[in-house]
DNA sequence: AGATTATATATCTTGACGAGTATATGCGAT
DNA sequence: ATCGCATATACTCGTCAAGATATATAATCT
């Protein structure tokens, strides 16, 4: 787990990130909202924490969490030069758009079946 | 591995997809660009293409890869309100890093006070 | 002090994924 | 048809990460 990209791999983690994009939130806070286990939430706090993708301060027994935004921005870099290579394919691109406006994280898509043994 | 999230997780397909940014490749030279072997190669092309990073040509014996910008577009849709959020928080963000309080096991920058047993 | 709330961590299990190796498939040339 | 090259797939194995459960630490309140 030491790039940016296996972060935020996780599903949860995602969740946690766009939850905390509005405003910071305690770990009761999120566990709620997200409606996972307090221990998953710490542990996946702790990731993102270590990571350098959030920072925590101290509220009483609570502990707040809020974005740090360097992290993601390393991802937006690593981005760049596709970005240059599809603004060449903005016709492609945007039939694809349209083609899933409502794709986001909390609803689990499908796509290929692969078949395990 | 359902997302392309998890898909951009792995460092040798982003190196394959970093290469294809440039210009299409046959598996062979891929193979020899990146030094991996030829299967390793073949199996990350094939989770590329079923999560159509990718599409192949073929080219006599040769399969020619090319980049499909549609998924990648989806990391970047991703990560838009993040963008929104630190941009608007460049000069809150310098505040955080003079307030720095209790953040440890990350980066190790400044003196901190320590309140642990 | 004990009780309660809030969060962190430890341990275990399970499953998935990537590496490596071997083998299969496909195509062109001789 | 056979050889050789290019690519794909099958299989085994080790590793690592995520979930669940239990417990630890810390702060607040009575």
């Amino acid at each position: 787990m030491d790039t940016v990209f296996e972060i935020i791999a996780e599903p949860n983690r995602r969740a946690i990130l766009s939850l905390l994009v509005s405003s910071q939130q305690s770990v009761g806070e999120i566990e709620r909202h997200l409606r996972m286990p307090q221990p998953t939430v710490s542990k996946h706090l702790r990731v993102l924490r270590e990571a350098g993708f959030v920072e925590s301060t101290v509220d009483a027994q609570r502990r707040l969490y809020r974005l740090k935004p360097e992290s993601l921005q390393e991802v937006d870099a690593w981005l760049a030069p596709f970005r240059r290579f599809w603004s060449a394919h903005v016709d492609a691109l945007e039939r694809h758009l349209d083609h899933m406006e409502q794709i986001d994280q909390s609803t689990p898509k499908k796509k290929k079946k692969r078949r395990k043994k």
